[in-house]
DNA sequence: TCTGGGGTCCTAGGACCC
DNA sequence: TCTGGGGTCCTAGGACCC
């Protein structure tokens, strides 16, 4: 069955939004991440009464962060996201930096994603800044088909018999057209809601909507069609298939794989072998432009999770206290978010990332769901009996699985005696 | 100059049950 | 009292995505 699958992706979301707060910011080479500590300070002008912001810089910075989202100007600096912020202070040290305030970007993303509802009602949520969009019920059915070989007969009479599938995979020029009229209506829609740009493509499944959305940003808009694969995505490096990660992508190189053209062209069963069955054939299919996924329009959530990367390495004897801390805050989050979104669960989940970057995770399955504090501080306390404690640890993190809706939940706490929280890092 | 925080899905072994 | 074969749950780790 031909669709028609578009793949929104919000133009530099966070960087886009923070300047609507500040247009004097517009053309700068701007940064969002880190930490809360980078407030533009604001002075009242005496003289004329206006506002006058003074932003920091990356410049001096010191910490753990990274950069969650760059403008277009720093991006030509070298800049990107989840780049390290030393890293990129030494790159360009007069960029401006700002705090990351996820409460308007889930605002904007409201406002964004209930635009394109009107519009186009079946879409699946891909994070803050990205959906999915099936298109095939608004565009509307094909106009009434002639046999795909009846459409030329020879000058000579003679019926040609031979079937033209590709063609008739292929939407109608009518429909084509009316996709081309939408996506470009959902932008207009869009930035008329938010006053923001994103870049959209029109192409017969999520897979391919998907690299295609990035083919022309910012404020795109692609129009591809199965046809276009071997033109404009075989070029393409295989990294851009959703799905391809970093570490998949040095071993396709070590292969001798860059491009998606190549793996296209590489022997399934080779593949199956690298990677293994599944991965390889999953590898061919992709390479190929074929993805059957639906858009899904709802989910639930499976997990629940808090964690904290440290200001400096925490030493699990000496900085005992501020551990405790901590990890009561971090339960006492995971607690207060599972009661706001009304889950409980019953898999209670530690991690731990230590100064060396690796990373050990833990959990215990517990009879009944729950959303409780004190319980899950105490059955993650009991995962972290389990770990090593002799090196120093630079995160902490508390994860609550196997989530039901919390109404759906047999009252089972309350009767528990309160102990004093146990003491753990000794 | 080491690498955030929130998630999902897959794999693989062992327990346990029928 | 030589060990089959599913199915499901639990646990740990890892790749990947936004």
């Amino acid at each position: 069955m031909m669709r028609l699958i578009a793949h929104l992706d919000m133009d530099a979301f966070y960087a886009s939004v923070e300047l609507l707060r500040y247009p004097e910011l517009r053309g700068r080479v701007v940064v969002i991440g880190g930490g809360r500590r980078h407030q533009p300070d604001e002075a009242i002008d005496p003289t004329n009464g206006r506002v006058t912001r003074t932003f920091h810089t990356l410049h001096g910075y010191t910490g753990r962060g990274v950069i969650t989202t760059a403008t277009y100007e720093a991006r030509a600096l070298g800049l990107h996201s989840a780049q390290g912020m030393m890293k990129a202070a030494v790159l360009a040290p007069d960029a401006i930096l700002l705090p990351v305030d996820f409460d308007a970007y889930r605002n904007y993303s409201r406002l964004f994603k209930a635009a394109v509802r009107e519009i186009a009602p079946t879409i699946e949520d891909r994070g803050i800044d990205e959906i999915y969009i099936d298109l095939t019920d608004v565009v509307g059915p094909e106009p009434p088909s002639r046999p795909p070989w009846a459409a030329e007969d020879g000058a000579n009479g003679v019926l040609d018999m031979t079937p033209k599938i590709a063609e008739a995979d292929e939407p109608s020029r009518e429909c084509w057209s009316r996709a081309r009229d939408l996506a470009g209506s959902l932008k207009d829609a869009v930035r008329a809601a938010t006053g923001l740009t994103c870049s959209i493509a029109v192409a017969p499944n999520k897979l391919l909507a998907k690299i295609a959305s990035e083919l022309d940003k910012p404020d795109g808009l692609t129009m591809l069609r199965a046809s276009d694969i071997p033109a404009r995505i075989w070029p393409l490096p295989a990294r851009k298939i959703n799905g391809i990660g970093p570490k998949a992508n040095v071993k396709l190189d070590g292969l001798g794989i860059r491009t998606i053209g190549e793996l296209a062209a590489a022997d399934p069963a080779w593949l199956s072998e690298h990677f293994g069955a599944n991965y390889g054939a999953w590898l061919h299919a992709v390479a190929h432009g074929r993805d059957e996924r639906e858009v899904v329009t709802h989910s639930e959530p499976k997990s629940i999770s808090r964690e904290l990367t440290f200001e400096r390495d925490l030493h699990a004897q000496r900085d005992r206290e501020e551990l405790s801390r901590i990890f009561t805050d971090l339960c006492t989050g995971v607690s207060e978010d599972l009661q706001r979104k009304g889950y409980a669960g019953r898999t209670i989940g530690l991690k731990l990332r230590y100064d060396n970057f690796s990373t050990v995770t833990r959990d215990q399955t517990i009879a009944w769901p729950t959303q409780d504090a004190y319980l899950i501080r105490r059955t993650a306390g009991g995962c972290l009996k389990r770990v090593a404690l002799d090196r120093r640890i630079r995160l902490l993190g508390v994860r609550v699985g196997g989530l039901v809706p919390s109404d759906s939940m047999v009252a089972a706490s309350g009767s528990e005696a309160r102990e004093p929280t146990p003491s753990l890092f000794d």
